[in-house]
DNA sequence: TCTAAGAGTTCGGTCCACCGAAAACAAGTA
DNA sequence: TACTTGTTTTCGGTGGACCGAACTCTTAGA
């Protein structure tokens, strides 16, 4: 069985794209998220869906098959219990672990990873926000909108922020914007593309770009 | 640069053949180490040595370069610090770290390196009592001789146990040998290939492999 | 000094992951 | 229906890391 690191990998990006947006994963989608060539995509995808990992309708949609999905899940696991030690154990900020953890989830065994979680108290999400898998292959989804789809007037809390990209993290720190953080969304210019909202008693801007990586449940 | 893995291995053994056993690093050596075709590790020394990691006499002795020397030290600092940080912070026995570290060691960053020995106070051994190189490459060694060259009715302490075999380490975990306990040598039976040695207050027998695998300094 | 065993190297070949270029396809538009 | 655009696939090719088989070198012993 042995699974490459590669082949995590694209099992873990799959079930993210899925994750993160709606509308099917293709070629195209995974290769923007690799930074690969398509080519190189279209051959790792058939190859996969040889090994029964994938399902690929030619020219269509690629989703994961029970045991891809079960892969992906334990990858993704280890993505998320690393972030959240890397910030609670070594001090690292919620914009330094991404790269890291990208990495080392490749090379921890589950041992090691359900070690962790037992020490770090079994959490159900990472410092961005992300439900963290549980051993067993469950996830706890809670129902969350992305902030950019929030009528104005509505008082919403930070509930989720995608960690992909370290300088919208860094920028959000700095406005102080954390998982947490309760807000209201106070007008929403769509043709400037920006939504104002209210926190910690005073008014920001934040750009579609960042509403969009933010989700929020209802306070 | 961006090091390979393969290549961080390379070196890493490397230094280690030298820290374990005198004679000459050859091929050979290397190949055995690795679990490699001696054709494989010919092939990957002369690329290395064209990089400028290593210096290779052919058909003879293979040596670190200085850059070579650096990042064999970063690799094997790594390792230890990982070990450490299995034992103390994640409870691992001292035969369970090895296979999980060798892994690990090529996926963690200098950062991550540096901010794991400052959490575990830069811990200058790990679990085996292998020194740990600091980040500027200096190695604190202290000079310690392998058990089976001690003279019968000398009182030593155990100072290092080779962490390549887990099953001898489990076994000297069973036997009640760790770093640190203070040992006699009582007898060599060199025609057998046992050694007696008084601890704890009883005598115990002790083949030569574990013999040879265990450090000891003066007490 | 010669030679044979053992160690090291060279050579051809495999597999994996990737690429660019060109062909095949889907889907909307004229 | 035919075309055009953008996506996907196929195809040939590269580089890294590995292997076994055949060849070459070293060296110890006759």
């Amino acid at each position: 069985m042995a699974e490459t690191q590669v082949t995590e990998n694209y099992l873990k990006v799959v079930w993210n794209a899925r994750e993160w947006s709606d509308g099917p994963v293709t070629v195209g989608v995974l290769a923007t998220r690799l930074g690969l060539a398509p080519s190189s995509v279209s051959g790792a995808v058939r190859k996969l869906t040889e090994r029964g990992l994938l399902t690929h309708a030619k020219y269509g949609d690629i989703e994961l098959t029970d045991d891809g999905q079960r892969l992906a899940l334990a990858t993704v696991r280890k993505h998320r219990l690393i972030e959240t030690f890397l910030v609670e154990y070594l001090g690292y900020t919620w914009d330094e672990v991404h790269d890291e953890a990208e990495v080392l989830e490749h090379a921890v065994s589950d041992t090691f990873a359900d070690r962790l979680a037992a020490k770090l108290g079994e959490p159900d999400h990472d410092p961005h926000g992300d439900p963290i898998p549980r051993a067993d292959g469950t996830v706890h989804l809670v129902e969350q909108a992305a902030l950019d789809t929030i009528e104005p007037g509505r008082h919403v809390r930070v509930a989720r922020v995608s960690d992909e990209d370290p300088d919208l993290l860094r920028h959000l720190a700095e406005l102080g914007i954390t998982i947490g953080t309760a807000l209201e969304v106070h007008r929403r210019q769509d043709a400037i593309g920006t939504i104002d909202v209210d926190y910690n008693g005073a008014c920001h801007i934040l750009g579609l770009t960042a509403a969009r990586s933010i989700r929020v449940s209802p306070n």
